[in-house]
DNA sequence: TAAATTTAGCTGTGATCACAAATTGAGACA
DNA sequence: TGTCTCAATTTGTGATCACAGCTAAATTTA
């Protein structure tokens, strides 16, 4: 799962501290749906797991709790959050809502060379779509939304942005196996369209479909077969 | 500033962590503008203010960091953030995206009972205007918002809005204290009309209107002033 | 008097310990 | 075989300590 912590000091040059180096490596493994949902973890067993005390990670749980990326039950255990129907919806209606405004913010800072940069990407996607490369597609598509909304410098959407994919992201692989990627519709074609054309609108609109799209692929009843 | 932490058990009938209360208490002073921004705010200090040790305090103000309601700066310290033009005008456009969507989502949970609550809240907010008491006002207008937006059940929307809030309330003060309430246009009325009517669009245009009236009453040499 | 340097104190980070509450597993009983 | 009981273990929380890095005041130097 999450191997030990490298604390040696030249791969990270500038000094960071125990606790962020562990809570990166909780995200990633958070985000690649490495914890099972509902299965609590505990802060002992990652510190061994990590080698480290028990502090720092205590300190980077309670960071991704704070974070929506963890949830702290009643009886103090932290986990993974199971998914509902409904919760699913409200993260996508927010991503559409967040998304859509950093789109537009965005728009405005593109340059010819960062539009060639994101058609790259798309050719990467459209490739991991032919191979029907789950894993590719959705590590891809994650950059090429990122890559876009960074465009528009922001302090206070991005980061949302990026709880919001840090809660949705493990259950999009599942999305993704349950209708496979043979029927994805290019959005991004659209999205790279309305840049050209400096249409905010369609741009919006275009990045709207994109989520719901690759979204509303999990049917309803999977979520009771996850809990 | 921030009084003695109450740790006695008849409050407080189910058993709260130290830490809660200690954030509770941190986040009411943060929202009521009580530490002044950029100045640094310690662990051993707070704690000996508060009663209590340095650990619940550690670990409250770190969840007040990952809600971006402190902030922690390259040298380690904890500080509530300085505003910016460019960070008000975002929070301003988050809120928008955010709370017109709530708006939508809650629109077919209102009952008669409901708005009958909303109509109350409003008639003390035109009542603070015309007193133009300044603090009564921003409380009220809060509760309207909130109370409208919880009748839409969320587990995703509100809790991001209310980091939205606790980012923008230290410096709406300000931005009422600038212009005065004498000029505010009161678009919850608007807002009720819409409910009524059933359309979803006008509300979350209302909502939209009433959020930029006030937060467009801050001009932007106001910010220098600040730092 | 003003700039540079030392020094003393304070700060956040991480480790370790104590403790009450919760969880688990084995054994007793039906 | 299934259910309850209770002890053993594990858990999160909070307190305390050690330590390196930073701050700011005191002292020296020009």
């Amino acid at each position: 799962m999450s191997s030990e912590i490298d604390n040696s000091t030249q791969d990270t040059p500038e000094h960071l501290t125990l606790q962020e180096k562990v809570y990166q490596q909780l995200r990633l493994d958070i985000m690649l749906g490495n914890f099972e949902p509902g299965k609590a973890i505990t802060i002992r067993g990652l510190a061994e797991e990590l080698g480290t005390s028990p502090m720092p990670v205590r300190e980077a749980l309670r960071r991704l709790v704070a974070e929506r990326a963890l949830e702290l039950l009643p009886n103090r255990r932290v986990t993974v959050p199971k998914m509902t129907a409904e919760k699913y919806r409200e993260l996508a209606d927010a991503r559409v809502a967040m998304e859509a405004l950093a789109a537009r913010r965005a728009m405005a800072h593109i340059t010819p060379d960062r539009l060639t940069d994101l058609r790259e990407l798309d050719k990467e996607i459209d490739q991991a779509i032919l191979r029907n490369d789950v894993e590719t597609y959705l590590i891809k598509n994650m950059e090429f939304h990122f890559t876009l909304y960074q465009y528009g410098p922001s302090q206070i959407i991005m980061p949302l942005i990026e709880s919001l994919w840090l809660q949705i992201g493990p259950f999009l692989k599942m999305a993704m196996r349950s209708k496979g990627l043979g029927t994805v519709e290019d959005q991004h074609q659209a999205a790279m369209k309305a840049i050209e054309d400096n249409d905010a609108d369609s741009l919006s609109r275009a990045i709207s479909l994109d989520i719901l799209d690759g979204v509303n692929r999990l049917p309803d009843e999977e979520f009771d077969r996850i809990n």
